[in-house]
DNA sequence: CTGTTAGCGCTTTCAA
DNA sequence: TTGAAAGCGCTAACAG
């Protein structure tokens, strides 16, 4: 069942049923009526490969994604998944959990898989091999929550909401915030965001800072604890992302502390999940969906145009503050 | 850079080239080295539409899932991302949002992206016009989670782990038992878990069964709160989903209910969240990665065996009970 | 508006 | 073991 066997029924050529589906306009009314009728009553599917090779376009995107267990990511892929939907883009998702060679093969792979263009959540940019080969190939490309003036990003301002964070609770009185955070050289956005912590505290003359950082997940709940039990415990904690701050409300509960009368507990992401918790997270909301789907936009246009896109296509938009339960930051 | 550069290069045929790259066992140790070698300096990658137009075969999965933002669903996709890259396929994933029409649109985008084979969560498999479009093509699938006997499903036992579950609570003196579900109409899931819980209460001679629905999820907390200001409120709450269930600690948390003490909320997925929620989840745990990463084996083996699969083909794997802290259900 | 035709890059007989 | 050559199904000049 090909585009031949459709030009002998319908009695016409193989380059008119080809534009009756690729470019419907230059064909009369009436001629596409009948192909595309029999093109129906014969089930007739363009051969995707055929139409790749020849056009050299697969419209396919390859995505590269930490990890699809953190709601942060996933909502991002919803949004990433309908964004591309919308401008007729298949997606092919990779996960590299965190590991930097992965992110090599992962790209690897999509090259080889034809893709037109790439959407990717790296670990570093500044020093990374994958945006290497990305840009050797002049593969079009855009990164999500990455920040580096070199790549085209699409992000959010991390420093400055975290800045903004602590200048809150600063308000409320606390006078000992500590930043809970995985491990800061796996990821630019832990180091933007203690970078944030840093410059919050300064401004508000506290000179101690308090880093508590668990590279493993899965010893998190523990390791906080330890710290929730000194006697000089800090009273609000900062966290690089949302799921450290549901372990940390869980370490506070293992603690006998409650949240937040006895610890403050604000998060970076906005989950979804979040505004259902009890007590609900207090946030900072990223627009993960919307990250996503502005970044489809951006590489689907460069796309279009057959460009690339550079640094100075980044675009960053804006973060909100959740004001949930786990921690007062009235402002 | 194609197949026939690398061939002139390196001097030898096109065919050798090909060969080294497709079934390097019969090429000789020394060609197959100078014309790796030639390759890697020229930076050549096979063209893998061209592969695919003529081997007629993309190894790309097809998958089809409701939604990422349910963390079931997402879990399941790593495992199947993950099962996928082990088996050397990649993986065109697109979500539905329990939508029967878009159910259809992503089967035929799919098949008209030229996949191998598929994975889908569908509403309902009994009727679904997705699938019939599938078999009428003769494409291996696989669902998960679905449960029906003229499919392959990869899924766990709900009916019996809901059953077990309403068993243990009546054993820690409940009688006054609800099962909070989405719309049982959206998808076989719910109603299997409602049949469970009907079952469940039907062997205690508990007779009047408590549902309630909340068909969309937004408004669900309200709606519980409803059930749970009640004279004759349930003493316990059976949820169709995790992500329900935290909305039925929180309405409780709303109606001043503390968990468990006066109220019990059992969740079903297992999702990873739960674990650090506080109080911890108690669930039916299903093991979502792997789910989707038996998929994907299923689906590999067909592929590669030229066969297809049938209901016979389905596989149940067990479920688990985790006993958390949201209801007290020591057996 | 429609048809003819070359060729995208690869794999795979078949023959040497 | 290697090479020559046909052809997978489609698109895009180009000609009519």
């Amino acid at each position: 069942m090909n585009i031949q066997d459709v030009a002998l029924r319908a009695g016409v050529s193989t380059a008119t049923v080809s534009r009756t589906f690729s470019s419907p306009d230059k064909v009369t009314e009436e001629t596409r009526q009948r192909v595309q009728r029999i093109a129906a009553e014969l089930g007739y599917i363009p051969n995707s490969s055929a139409r790749v090779l020849r056009t050299r376009r697969s419209r396919t995107l390859g995505i590269v994604l930490p990890t699809l267990l953190n709601p942060v990511f996933s909502e991002c892929l919803d949004g990433i998944a309908l964004a591309a939907q919308e401008r007729d883009y298949a997606i092919m998702p990779i996960t590299t959990d965190y590991v930097l060679e992965n992110e090599k093969m992962a790209v690897n792979r999509l090259i080889a898989a034809n893709v037109d263009g790439l959407a990717l959540v790296v670990s570093n940019p500044a020093d990374s091999p994958a945006l290497d080969m990305l840009q050797a190939r002049k593969l079009p490309y855009v990164l999500i929550y990455n920040h580096h003036p070199g790549h085209p990003c699409i992000t959010v301002d991390s420093e400055s909401a975290v800045v903004e964070i602590v200048s809150r609770l600063v308000k409320h009185g606390h006078r000992s915030i500590a930043m809970l955070a995985g491990q800061l050289s796996a990821s630019d956005r832990a180091q933007q965001r203690y970078r944030g912590y840093l410059l919050g505290l300064e401004k508000h003359d506290i000179s101690v800072p308090y880093l508590i950082e668990v590279p493993f997940m899965d010893a998190a709940i523990e390791k906080i604890s330890d710290h929730l039990l000194k006697k000089n415990r800090p009273s609000a904690l900062v966290c690089s992302n949302d799921l450290l701050a549901i372990r940390g409300m869980r370490a506070a509960y293992e603690c006998r502390l409650s949240v937040p009368a006895d610890l403050s507990v604000v998060g970076f992401d906005g989950i979804t999940l979040g505004l259902d918790l009890t007590p609900q997270l207090t946030t900072i909301v990223q627009p993960n969906m919307e990250l996503g789907r502005q970044a489809i936009y951006t590489l689907a246009a460069a796309i279009d145009e057959n460009a690339t896109l550079t640094g100075s296509d980044s675009r960053i938009l804006k973060y909100s503050v959740r004001r949930g339960e786990s921690a007062d930051i009235a402002p």
